[in-house]
DNA sequence: GTCTATAGGCAGATAGAC
DNA sequence: GTCTATCTGCCTATAGAC
């Protein structure tokens, strides 16, 4: 039975996640209001604030969730992707995945409005950078040892560019509505690091 | 005699366009008020409504001289640097610039926002894009017919990708507050195409 | 060109009934 | 767990005086 708006549901904290996720990503964190999420699912503002108590709880939850599932989606890659070249190729199609939605990464939107962000909010953005880094920085270090990677400088350096060069053809694609602007990018950058030195 | 608060001045617009853009630069469009404006310089709301009619206009004033003073700059580094590799150089250094003083691109913040501005205000971004785009080009064509620069693929591709890359770049570093994590990833950049394939 | 005063709306948030 | 009703404050914007 299909779930219906204006009746008690189970799981609507995450339903309300849901939503808020997919405005974050496209409108920002300044450029949604709980009126937004209460009136697309169909209940009133203070239900919202029953299972979030303010707009910094929410946002906490939404990037707690968000690198959660990002992590776990970087597991999966480990699990069943071989070789670090289709790792980093599995690594930029998630971000296409997104980009595909018309989202930007919810937390490089973050990223741009983080002087504005509760202070809750913005350990939670760092850490999930972080993350990305790591991952990024040990298929880059197996890379370089299987001899499959050939980049200058440290891992971590390589990873750091990875991360911003994702983040930025994201950024700058969205406007131009245009996915194959940011693939361009991604399977230019994967080529560089796959070539020969 | 240096200018003071509260009296009449002359080049108001101007002063109001400083206030604002270092405002969404650095907390976004939908993060800043006319009263935030009015308040720094000394003047009331309606004061700032008799210069700039609503917030689109402000927004739209605002990335016209962005795109006009970064448009002059480009010219700058033709006229004053020499060879492919320095131009680029140069070009990473004007985003440098602005990530010192802890401001985003106003392009970059914009269009992580675009999705919420008025619509008069998202050409001009995409002509922004449009306009570093070409003048990329047209420094990576030069630096591949003098052999001072390599890389794979068209120098429109390539030329996105720096743009994207610089773009990320900034977004990522300034919520760790650091410089050098923009200046690592200019510089890899940088090298990648000034090595030889 | 700048002011005071104010309109009208929407923001985040709470009290209290059911 | 969700509702109605409401508070307070800020938002963009305008009228009209100086």
């Amino acid at each position: 039975m299909a779930t219906r708006a204006g009746r008690n549901e189970i799981n609507t904290p995450a339903r309300i996640l849901d939503v808020a996720e997919r405005l974050v990503q496209q409108r920002g964190f300044n450029g949604f209001s709980y009126a937004d999420v209460a009136k697309e699912l169909g209940i009133t503002k203070p239900a919202l604030h029953y299972h979030y108590a303010g707009k910094a709880e929410l946002g906490d939850a939404l990037i707690t969730r968000y690198a959660a599932r990002f992590a776990q989606a970087l597991d999966e890659i480990d699990a069943n992707v071989v070789g670090a070249p289709a790792k980093l190729d599995a690594y930029a199609t998630l971000y296409e995945d997104v980009l595909r939605d018309k989202r930007m990464c919810l937390c490089g939107m973050l990223a741009a409005e983080y002087q504005t962000l509760p202070k809750a909010m913005t350990k939670t953005v760092i850490r999930f950078f972080d993350d990305s880094e790591r991952w990024l920085t040990h298929v880059l270090d197996q890379g370089r040892q299987d001899q499959t990677l050939h980049f200058a400088g440290t891992s971590t350096d390589a990873a750091r560019m990875i991360v911003g060069a994702l983040e930025g053809a994201m950024l700058v694609a969205r406007p131009y509505g245009d996915v194959d602007r940011f693939r361009t990018t991604s399977a230019h950058l994967l080529a560089d690091l796959t070539k020969p030195n």
